[in-house]
Formats: structure tokens, C-alpha cells, sequence
DNA sequence: TCCGTATTGACAACCATTCTCAATAAGACA
DNA sequence: TGTCTTATTGAGAATGGTTGTCAATACGGA
């Protein structure tokens, strides 16, 4: 049975409140300065029950940190992310969705799915 | 100066020898199960440069975990892997290149990296 | 209000990876 | 071949993100 708490709320809130990916010790750290005092493992299972509930998404940096965004659009989609600040643009690609389609084909692959992400550093990082 | 020492040789050769992605720690294993005494370090340091020298590839398993492969086209390109049994296609995609660079600048973004991998199941495996 | 139990928090445990630094050995040069 | 410089190695410690542990807390149905 899953039951509604303060810090569910708190982490779901402060998620979506900012606007990009970020990582789940970054959220921590940002609902510990606010003044809300909750515990590390805590902001950790509430990220990963919200992309259970495909409320959230995930993706693995470069650098190996996990981070979290939001999630507006429901469908499939990709991003083009900050490595600085984290700001994101959804990215509609479907060019990339055909050509990942027909290149698992062509090798004979099926049930092909397809990890496209970008990294830079956006106009105001530079 | 770059110095050719036994251990780059045996980190290299146990690399092309196993024919799919392996990790740093599943290579040492084997090295020393061989019979061949090098540290865990030095099989990091030696993976690390092979991927420098564009002679392998590196890619993030789900659960976080590097993996390395020896690399027989130099240069940049992309990953067709298969989700059961690690099989894997080289593929090369100028138009994804170009798409990423594209999408990247139009949104202001500069210093553009990409992570584009295919995973799906491969003919035999399905 | 009472009670069962999902959830929390503090901290320890984990684990891949990187760092440290003294010891070793590659390779240039004479 | 011997010497010298320094890149490289090895063992273990350190790092850092993430997950596990478990007693204490508090949600929500009865």
C-alpha cells in the first residue's frame, strides 16, 4: 500500500520545481538548504518510486551520476542537456527513431530499443 | 614517452580476446586466473589509455558498471548491442553526427558530446 | 482512537573507480 | 653493456554515489 508523505511530496515538488535533470544528492542538498530536513536514502527511493511511476525520468551522466528530471511528455522522447547547470531541451527526433529502427534490422535485431542523449554546455554556461 | 610493458600487452590482448564488452574487473579476473599477477589498478590505467588511443570502446551498463572492447574500427562511432548476450555491431552514422552537432547549436549549445547506443535482441538470440 | 505496517533517518556497507607513493623497469644514450 | 631518467607498476587507501540495515516514526484504514 503506498502512503502519501510530507517527504514523498517535498521530493516529487522540489523535482519538478527545477526545470532540468539533477542529481539526486543536488535535490538533497537543495531541499536541506530550504530548511526541510530529510534523509538522503529517503530522496533516493522517493526518485526511484517515481520513475517506477513513470512520473520521472532517468539517465546516467557521463560521469556516472544518476539524474532525475520530471517527466512532461509522457511518450518517448530524447534530451540535449547542460553538463554544467543541468538546464534540458526535449528533443523530437524522429529521424533518429527511423534510423535507429532500421539499423537493428538491417543487423538483424529486433525488439530494438535506443539510448540518445547530448551533453554540452548551454548559451548562459559558456 | 609511452613505454610498451608487459602488462599493456596482456591488458590488450585479454581485451581482443574476449570478443564482446567485458569489465575492468572481469578482465583482471581473467588475467589472473592465467596465471598473470598485474594489479586491478593497472588494468584501469591500461583500459583508459586503449580508450584514449580510440583502440577500444567504453560504454555504462545499466547497473553502472564501465565496459570495455577492443575496438577494430578507429574513430567515432556508435553501438548495436544485443540485450542477452552481449553481442555486439559497429555502426557508423555520419547522419546522427551531423543531427546531434545540429540539433546542439540550434538550441545554443556548444562542446556537444552524444551517447547513441541500440540495444535489441540479435537473430540468434531471438 | 488504536493498530498494523509502510516509510523514514542516520549511518554503515558496498563497490567500481581513482589516488598515492615507493619500488620497478623501459628505453635512450654513451 | 652499464647508467640514468622517468614512465609505469602494485598494493592498499581513499573517494563518492548508491543501497542496505534496523529501530523509530507516522500514515491511514478500522
Amino acid at each position: 500500500m503506498r502512503r502519501n508523505t510530507r517527504q514523498r511530496d517535498a521530493v516529487a515538488a522540489a523535482l519538478a520545481h527545477s526545470g532540468g535533470f539533477v542529481s539526486a544528492q543536488t535535490l538533497h542538498g537543495r531541499l536541506r538548504a530550504e530548511g526541510d530536513t530529510l534523509g538522503l536514502a529517503t530522496v533516493y527511493r522517493n526518485l526511484a518510486s517515481l520513475v517506477d511511476d513513470e512520473r520521472a525520468d532517468v539517465l546516467t551522466s557521463p560521469d556516472g551520476e544518476n539524474l532525475y528530471r520530471a517527466c512532461s511528455s509522457s511518450g518517448h522522447h530524447h534530451h540535449l542537456i547542460c553538463r554544467q547547470c543541468g538546464k534540458t531541451v526535449e528533443i523530437e527526433a524522429d529521424a533518429v527513431e527511423e534510423w535507429a529502427q532500421a539499423v537493428a534490422s538491417t543487423h538483424g535485431f529486433t525488439d530494438a530499443h535506443h539510448v540518445v542523449d547530448v551533453f554540452g554546455i548551454c548559451a548562459s554556461c559558456a
